[in-house]
DNA sequence: ACTATTGACTTTCCCTGACTTTTGTGTATA
DNA sequence: TATACACAAAAGTCAGGGAAAGTCAATAGT
């Protein structure tokens, strides 16, 4: 078995024992318990844990630093994730507007929450970013908000 | 839990207590209560009851000395202007991780809103930004989102 | 070719101890 | 009585070390 998957087995386990789907872990305490390199278990955060599969990251360093993975509940869900799947990994802005309206549209998000996206990949938050980064961020914020919505 | 954590909870607390939102303290005699240096309260002042964060302090050496922490009442719109006037061009997370525990705790914003905030700059939606750029990112993202909330 | 894994290096955050500065108080002296 | 001075009792500052997570490029499996 791979290293890879005992991480995120264990990880996934710690989940579900835990009543608010949230696994909060240390990096370092972790990597030596399955026994590897503390930086692989950013490789499987970053690989496995992402936004697509419903995953939302927090972390803290210094003393008493430590890594909060948190899984969304499912069921309204599964249309939010349905919708953060379809994006890919670039959205342009009138794709932005095109989502939110809908979302909003059906209820699956606010108009508040719209607009908060909406300002949050407007241009003026983009502005100093080139322009070839932009897409991608978009893309990438809206998921990670839209996330939040579950 | 974290030593600056207690700190800062046990000076909140403080304030919510007063009806002046006043805390006044002895460094030594609190440094003394939750068992840490004198100099780590300053620490925390100096890193979370900022005036940026909305905090005044002022103290007073020698005999009788003493360190005041006052949190200044705006209304909604001038905090969050006033939030957002000191939000510099750049930004790292525990800074935005402090604004929104501050705007969220006097009910400036919502949980919901927060979260929000939160997600959108995240390391996730931010994973692929080159490192150079992520701070002013977080700074335009967070002003702009503050700004719809006025 | 693509996914895993590692290790070296960086950054962030926490905490302390030694030293400095300010203020209050008591005491001696003109 | 007023001034000066010494001492004590606070708070402030700062450099430094330690703890934790992040990044990235190079290497190894498959």
């Amino acid at each position: 078995m791979r290293m890879s998957d005992i991480i995120a087995q264990r990880i996934l386990q710690l989940i579900e024992e835990s009543d608010e789907n949230i696994a909060e872990i240390q990096r370092n305490e972790l990597a030596a318990i399955v026994g590897c390199a503390p930086s692989q278990i950013n490789y499987v955060l970053s690989s496995r844990f992402t936004p697509e599969q419903g995953f939302i990251i927090e972390s803290r360093r210094g003393g008493g630093g430590y890594v909060r993975i948190s899984r969304i509940k499912l069921n309204r869900t599964s249309a939010i994730m349905h919708i953060i799947n379809s994006i890919g990994n670039s959205l342009e802005p009138m794709e932005v507007r095109i989502i939110l309206e809908n979302c909003s549209q059906t209820g699956l998000i606010s108009i508040e929450t719209a607009r908060l996206i909406s300002a949050a990949v407007s241009t003026s938050s983009m502005s100093g970013i080139p322009q070839h980064y932009r897409g991608y961020l978009r893309a990438a914020i809206v998921k990670q908000m839209l996330l939040t919505q579950i």
